[in-house]
DNA sequence: CATTGCCTATCAAGTGGTAGATAGACGTTG
DNA sequence: CAACGTCTATCTACCACTTGATAGGCAATG
């Protein structure tokens, strides 16, 4: 069998990196995660840079797939619509945790331009998913579900954020439940 | 005239702070900046903790001072909260910096719990002060105001994040023209 | 016997923090 | 006035530790 430390370093790489970010990621303590030591990382990456880069693609590939399934699952695209907060909300729940990609978001500046190039395919994944199902539910002319599809990802983004800085998920759902009288997410 | 160090380590580490987080701050580089060295900063701050803390606690009083200015130079309600996302948008400008407080809720679990509990004032005070003008602006029923100007502050830092994370401050206008068309901000 | 996957040992750079010295300003006191 | 002690603000020189990264070796597998 191939490495299944590959598999078991990316695992843990990312659930660090949502708790504490790129910068948080270190060979020492990862190695010691998956159970080998710190210079054996290096044979399955050669790098920093392409650890982050790999954990990050991963990391949307996933979020892509889990979206899509979600989309299968329910077909009708407001009910859809109404269960996607709960994606990140998932985070918070695990310890705290936050999007990869807003953590990374965060800490743009200091990134390997690889890194930066996958934080941004996340947001555009995101953004196109949530476009068109609001082009399918007809919750606004279709032109305007980008720009709809953008801003509640931002926003939900923010909510995340906000809600960590609390330790408090009941947070997030206010804001979510907010948005929702606002009448930015469809109620 | 005691310490105009002080208030220049203040300042440079606001700066960096706000593009690199509080884990990005280190003490040889600040010091380069204000033209000390490295140990000189101890005997203003006892500690990076130290630091931390009031480089956010300064942050915040600047801002509170910053939005009482703006509304009194902007009596009408609709029209001052108009004004708050050009708080956030400064940062951008000012080359694609973040607001120190949402930085920081990327980090929060690596926060010395007193930076954690300026960070959480400076959402305090943004809240109870947008909070204020909606209900004085009759947008939302008294007793709504305090969630509705939790959501838009958790929105914009979204925004700002988004923004961010792609060196894009045309975007962040993009979704803040989205929140009002959508109807979380008052248009 | 070459490849795979991991190891030990080490490095250079960078980190927060400490110890102790110094130079100047200031006020007190003989 | 001059000598003294003290405080302020900074310095030089370290230290212990962490970081990403490298070199080279070792055992198993096919």
């Amino acid at each position: 069998m191939s490495s299944t430390s590959k598999e078991a370093i990316l695992a843990a790489a990312k659930r660090t990196a949502q708790a504490h970010g790129y910068n948080g990621l270190n060979f020492r303590d990862l190695a010691d995660e998956v159970g080998i030591k710190a210079a054996s990382i290096y044979y399955h990456f050669p790098s920093k840079a392409d650890l982050g880069t790999a954990v990050a693609r991963r990391y949307w590939e996933d979020t892509a797939a889990a979206l899509e399934a979600m989309s299968a699952e329910t077909p009708d695209p407001i009910r859809c619509l109404r269960r996607y907060p709960d994606v990140f909300r998932r985070a918070l729940e695990k310890d705290n945790r936050m999007c990869l990609c807003s953590i990374m978001a965060a800490e743009y500046d200091d990134l390997p331009d690889p890194v930066k190039r996958e934080v941004q395919t996340f947001a555009d994944i995101n953004v196109a998913w949530l476009s068109k199902l609001l082009s399918a539910a007809s919750v606004v002319a279709p032109e305007d579900s980008e720009p709809r599809g953008r801003a509640i990802f931002a926003a939900i983004a923010g909510a995340q954020l906000i809600a960590r800085s609390r330790s408090d998920v009941s947070l997030y759902d206010a804001l979510i439940d907010s948005y929702r009288t606002a009448g930015l997410l469809p109620a």
